[in-house]
DNA sequence: TTATTATATAACTATATACTTATATATAGA
DNA sequence: TCTATATATAAGTATATAGTTATATAATAA
């Protein structure tokens, strides 16, 4: 089962907003952070810090390419998670460009 | 569809071990504030805080009974609140005696 | 009525949270 | 190498949170 305090931690990270929002967007597939920076009316360390947020929690996974960083959700998820998830609204993103996110990129 | 504020709002009802624990007590049944108070080891306002911010979030319901007060979880629940709580191990509570708790008690 | 008891609210405080701006890091390209 | 770009971290700040103690409220008992 899991312990209370991870039950927190997990809890804590998805009762926001803009970390809803950006569950929501990543509900599509693998995401780079410049186009969830222009979804969440927030500045780009703001987003950072979101994502380490819900990284640390473990519900989020990030891949490394050249200079971009992609974030996906974990195929892995608690249960409760997972329920919240399921009753997320996508949100769907224009991607910023073939350069990070065209489909040749994903890999 | 649930309001991603009204998310928010249930989420951050329940990402705190004082109150995960306060649902895994509810989980047995009703239960009056006084045998509460002995299970977590703050003060009796902490608590009457912390059950007041599980009912704003209709997490709980109250039902009075003379001096007393008696909590029981809501039997309404978004799924996501349900999941949560099916994961909690449920904590039981001795009931602090006749005068409040006793079956004839509850009605 | 007065005293007692159960619970809630008020006022306060320490810590946590979620932003901001400034700066660091790391990769890519010229 | 130098410059530009994507992202992360640091430092600072305003607000939120979760506890405390003191007090208020409401019901019961004497």
């Amino acid at each position: 089962m899991d312990s209370l305090l991870n039950m927190e931690k997990q809890l804590k990270a998805v009762s926001d907003t803009n970390r809803l929002k950006l569950l929501a967007c990543l509900k599509q597939g693998e995401v780079c952070v410049c186009d969830l920076v222009d979804i969440l009316e927030v500045s780009q360390p703001a987003v950072s810090q979101q994502l380490r947020k819900l990284k640390e929690a473990g519900i989020i996974l990030e891949r490394k390419k050249g200079t971009w960083k992609h974030y996906r959700l974990n195929e892995k998820q608690s249960p409760y998670i997972q329920s919240i998830l399921n009753t997320l609204e996508p949100i769907s993103i224009h991607h910023c460009g073939p350069s990070c996110c065209s489909e040749e990129g994903h890999q």
